[in-house]
DNA sequence: TTATATTAGTTGCATAACTAACTATATGTC
DNA sequence: GACATATAGTTAGTTATGCAACTAATATAA
């Protein structure tokens, strides 16, 4: 076992807990004091029918790199708190297009909001230079790991 | 909200997800191939145990950036696999020091060896330069957001 | 057109995460 | 020494994750 492939094996618990977990739990952590009483897989998934409405279940599974199972537990909990509903295709009736209800909307701006203050605090004294290497590298990871 | 705070927001959905679950997914794939039965998470207490053996609990939850409560059950199912063993400090009795058992041993190697070469797909193409200035913008994300 | 394979989604089972409330031990202050 | 406070760990409750086995609908091939 070489020293650099050593190194590389450290690597994987410093991806694998640290700076992802400690954003999320802040980000978290804000909903709650703003009296959002939504997790922030629940908020992933709004976060993409915000930006396009009405997708399917399997392209929630690719947008966000979740299982099918995943993806139907977490519309269920969002479902059963009236924030989207799931509406048969009536192209493919397998596929379930899942829409945002009215009480999603007034969630949109807050989230939003709390998720730039939350990310800008996370990056605070990082530069676009090294934002950019690490949103390249992250891409290449996955590549080479999917 | 800014074009630039809307970059940073789109960051987390990248951040969390992407390339940290797809190395965590192979990682736990390559150990099951192996016939190796641990979850990554297990093998995550066991990779700061080989380091330094007799831990106590609290030192693992912040080497691991777990809460106690999680550890309390990860080493619940570690002790069930008989992986390693709770014994009560003579020093302060309230204190878990974690110890590998015998058992334990003959994995070390093997999931070292699982790690880094799983690693080593997932790091190809990525520059020593690269991988520093990742792990340095982490290690100020994680600074930012505790 | 019938048989086979593929795709979308659900369900059962096991593990893991966090919060909050709890017990037990240790420490600090008067 | 007695009381308040802090620390280590456990437990209960909820959410989320992944795999495997399943159903239903569609697509492909004979």
């Amino acid at each position: 076992m070489s020293n650099n492939q050593f190194k590389r094996g450290e690597l994987y618990s410093v991806i694998n807990g640290m700076a992802t977990t400690a954003v999320a739990r802040r980000l978290q952590k804000n909903f709650r004091n703003a009296g959002l009483e939504i997790t922030i897989e629940q908020w992933s998934i709004l976060y993409h029918l915000w930006k396009e409405d009405g997708l399917s279940q399997q392209e929630l599974c690719n947008r966000t790199f979740r299982d099918k199972a995943s993806i139907t537990r977490l519309i269920d909990n969002i479902e059963k708190l009236g924030l989207v509903e799931r509406i048969a295709s009536k192209e493919d009736r397998r596929v379930n297009l899942v829409y945002l209800t009215d009480a999603a909307k007034p969630l949109q701006e807050a989230t939003y909001n709390l998720a730039n203050q939350t990310m800008n605090e996370a990056l605070q004294g990082i530069s676009k230079e090294e934002i950019e290497i690490v949103k390249s590298v992250f891409q290449r990871v996955y590549e080479n790991s999917k």
